[in-house]
DNA sequence: TGTACATCAGTGAACGCGCGTTCACTGATGTAC
DNA sequence: TGTACATCAGTGAACGCGCGTTCACTGATGTAC
């Protein structure tokens, strides 16, 4: 039966939020608009009547990934020193806290894959996203702002690239990839 | 009807090899069993004279992709001094030239995604192809075994993750992260 | 070397399954008076 | 503020579709004599 505006409201935001989870988790094409309306408590007939179509929840979903993760990187990088807030921000990206809950975990690392074969539109959501993340890791880079950026590009490439490749080797093959991309000293 | 085993072998060679470039161009979830049959120039039902199951093919095709990326690598690196033969395959790495042309490309950099939610063994066969590529890489970097190990990990994690976030982003945002990435000078 | 027969690679129909999406229906919400 | 009614969020059955896998069948291959 029909609910509250407010209450629609917020089974929409629980239907984004639990997609965000579950799509980290499970992959786009792995997680189903049935398993993402459970989530959310709902079932899976009134999907539409919060999306036009399942991209459309994709989008917004990694919207929120994205947004979630900024909130972490200045979470953890807030009041350091910018040499100290990078060593610990990539130490922490490479870390077992991070990427043992893929979840919670950050996007690019999560999703990237996914989304090269995906729509324009998400892909559209997917350059933004990363745009803000490099934007945040930049402003703790030193020099000009292109070099800042580029900084930040190379350093994220890194760690993106080494969790995405110990994500797909066995445990042996990951912990050594892992290892040798954490910053030295 | 029945085939010779020598034709028989030839069909198995063309299953994986067009697998290999299905795979690498659609992902692991997109590629069906008939398409891979197909390619070979095989109805579907045939499959299971092959393979015990889709998993098995996977990794067979994931297999023959890395083998074929080794010895291009190798054609890449021949006879070059250690820097200029870094810089060439950093350069060609992160081209359009490579990237425009998944069905040929690195398999790291297409298939990490998926292989990351895939089976064990899948696992460890691209644990295997990533201890290959980093050996060979290894081979033109300077220092000691471990330094240049190590040395091979940072820089393949970083053309790899580059790689990964341009093909899932908007091309203006690929385009920046792939220039912020190609080697400096 | 020739013959009889068992083997089995490849075919195409069929299986159960889960997917994204649609739809008739329900009944509380929101609105017009 | 109270009443009558249109709206529409949510439900659960149903749709067509493609998937991985199975199976009865065909007929050339490979083998035993």
């Amino acid at each position: 039966m029909r609910v509250t505006q407010e209450e629609m409201d917020r089974h929409h935001r629980r239907i984004v939020e639990g997609a965000a989870r579950l799509l980290r988790e499970q992959g786009l094409d792995n997680t189903s608009v049935s398993e993402a309306m459970e989530a959310a408590g709902l079932t899976h007939g009134g999907f539409y009547r919060h999306f036009e179509t399942k991209d459309a929840l994709n989008v917004e979903a990694l919207e929120a990934a994205f947004a979630q993760q900024l909130t972490l990187m200045e979470r953890h990088l807030h009041g350091k020193d910018p040499q100290t807030a990078l060593t610990q921000y990539h130490n922490y990206y490479l870390s077992d806290a991070h990427l043992g809950r893929p979840g919670a975990a950050c996007p690019v690392a999560m999703l990237a894959g996914d989304v090269a074969r995906a729509t324009p539109a998400l892909k559209e959501q997917f350059g933004r996203g990363v745009r803000q993340v490099i934007d945040t890791v930049a402003a703790w880079e030193a020099g000009t702002k292109k070099e800042r950026e580029q900084a930040a590009m190379r350093e994220f490439a890194l760690l993106v690239g080494a969790a995405i490749i110990a994500r797909a080797s066995d445990p042996e093959t990951a912990k050594a990839v892992l290892a040798a991309c954490r910053p030295m000293r």
